[in-house]
DNA sequence: TTGAAATAGGACCAAAAGAGTCCGAATTAA
DNA sequence: TTAATTCGGACTCTTTTGGTCCTATTTCAA
């Protein structure tokens, strides 16, 4: 399945969680599991993840804890998947090139890529402030990637 | 990482050797397998499992084989996902409802089902004759999902 | 009629990734 | 000093993946 692991849903989980409160508050990953239900070695584990990759800021020591490093706003989903993931890859041959046998007479690696960074894209264009609320989407309904010097194939789609 | 499966990522370069070449044009397990550089046992499992989810028609016995069930331009990449790897759900409890024991008080999931949308509708835009050549972004530049009654949040994205 | 060449449908296995826990060390507020 | 934290790992157990292989069954063609 096209999933993502539980760290990163637990970890967006958490992040959407600092942009619903007070900006800069500061929470310990006691008080955060307490208040998500999540098991506290978990939220601690995780924590300490975006802590190191730069989206939070640890305070360490008794009545230590976390708080975001930027404003909500300026936080993306994308970053925070990269965060926990590392970078977003559909394919093993976007962020590891070089490792398939086949790559020199692939020919859907060019678009592999396109259709990789499309979804970057969206992801990259919702914030953690959007998190907290409904999502709607917008009038341009949606990113269509169309095949370039031919005509027509994409008004077959349901 | 989230990445598909070498599953699904042969089913479509499979897949796209039928849309490569005339069509009805009909191959066996072996000629794929030598065609393509994959591993012959891989491409016959792959096959079968295509032609199982109806994506390609199977042809038993002596000088049998495979061709795709409908036109390519007919079948979206989307669907080719799906067919190998189940339903696209980039969060668990976008596909299985119920077994997440935070679905109650989880106040991120609906946006996971709009944003899990979006991907899926941007991959079903693309069709196998699209795999076939290059890819080129469309005017209208990419899908974005905006939060609704607020204002602004989505102009800091880089 | 017979045999070769296919697909069908599994079982099977090893390796890798995921999910989750736990521990000792360093840090800091009170 | 002590208690509450974060830090950085190691560690285990389970599930998934990637890949192979075997035994039907079907069909074409000599």
């Amino acid at each position: 399945m096209i999933r993502m692991s539980k760290l990163t849903d637990y970890g967006i989980v958490l992040l959407t969680y600092f942009a619903n409160h007070p900006e800069g508050s500061e929470y310990s990953a006691r008080q955060l599991a307490a208040e998500t239900h999540l098991p506290l070695p978990m939220v601690g584990k995780i924590l300490k993840l975006l802590a190191r990759e730069g989206l939070l800021v640890s305070h360490r020591g008794a009545s230590g804890g976390y708080r975001l490093a930027r404003t909500p706003e300026k936080i993306s989903v994308a970053e925070a998947i990269a965060a926990m993931e590392g970078p977003i890859a559909v394919m093993e041959c976007i962020d590891a090139p070089g490792m398939c046998m086949h790559e020199g007479r692939c020919c859907v690696r060019g678009n592999w890529h396109k259709i990789n960074a499309t979804v970057v894209k969206a992801l990259q264009g919702i914030s953690l402030v959007d998190m907290t609320r409904p999502l709607v989407e917008n009038f341009v309904p949606l990113g269509r990637l169309q095949s370039g010097p031919s005509p027509s194939s994409l008004t077959s789609v349901p």
